[in-house]
DNA sequence: AGGTTTTAGTTGACTGATCAGCAATTGACT
DNA sequence: AGTCAATTGCTGATCAGTCAACTAAAACCT
């Protein structure tokens, strides 16, 4: 039923059983499944998805400031073509509004609407429920605090070299 | 320039800078960053993509077994159609082999072909290195081990209440 | 000032996933 | 045995992103 056994094999089953891989394979897994979870809610109890509470956060943060698509774009770690259908979807649902910047006539700045800070409010709260249950609680204090510090590092070394 | 500030304007404020959004954002953030830096490279230096690795990972294991469709899209979190795509690519490329199960003519197993086991020791290699210097690197011995226990449990948490 | 280079955002073509619906097969219950 | 439910894998339609080519505007550089 099986094919006679190869000189790689061996090797490759040690390298596909390294604690490394394992490892790693974890954390990629429960930053997936994560999102999923949390996609998932927010879209059936907001109409909204993760990736727009992301932009939504963003906008939030200091009331009256604009932001240029660039900089979300940066910051979300999208392209600017992704950023662009992405905030098509938001303008058209009502969420954001777009300005061309009377400074740069290049760029165009983008602010929450009314009805945006709202649709924000309700899935923040979602949000802060299922972050509570899936990485709050798990986890202790000290084991939290570790575990965002640790991240931090790694996304330190992932900016360092762009 | 800006509208009059609104009442919900400060409660979004708040919302946004919390501490647990930053927290979780930073989360995803970097396993996402973490996910493309690998999966280019890969692409770049050995033609397949980070799914596919994961996918000739879980093969690779214990040499000789098949593993069902099934089994590869619940380990990979991947719903089944896409799980079929994936493996049409896969064995496109000549990767990976089908075969119709013996024990239950629903299900078709998969095996990866030697070439297939050729690639993932190289890719496995440029993996290692990758891993290694985004991962492992940037913690201490120490943080690594609580950060792996603390996925485990987060992995656990979502797991549990399917 | 004037030409070159860089930057911001949009768009068309494509990729890799999802979802929902399907046929085939198997298991479970009388 | 015979029906009804559950499971496996596949497919068409769609979605949300990428990449590369493009335009417009600004910055740079002698």
């Amino acid at each position: 039923m099986n094919a006679t056994p190869q000189p790689g094999d061996e090797a490759a089953a040690r390298a596909a059983n390294s604690r490394l891989v394992r490892d790693f394979g974890l954390l990629i897994k429960s930053a997936t499944r994560l999102e999923q979870r949390i996609d998932g809610e927010l879209r059936q109890e907001c109409g909204i998805s993760h990736t727009m509470l992301e932009v939504l956060i963003r906008l939030c943060r200091r009331p009256g400031e604009e932001i240029s698509q660039r900089h979300l774009a940066d910051d979300l770690t999208l392209t600017s073509g992704g950023t662009t259908r992405l905030l098509d979807r938001m303008e058209e649902a009502g969420l954001v509004h777009r300005t061309p910047s009377p400074a740069d006539r290049r760029v165009t700045l983008v602010e929450p609407t009314p009805r945006g800070r709202e649709v924000f409010l309700r899935a923040a709260a979602v949000h802060a429920r299922l972050v509570e249950k899936y990485f709050v609680a798990p986890l202790t204090a000290d084991d939290y605090r570790r575990l965002t510090a640790a991240l931090g590092r790694i996304d330190l070394a992932l900016r360092d070299d762009a």
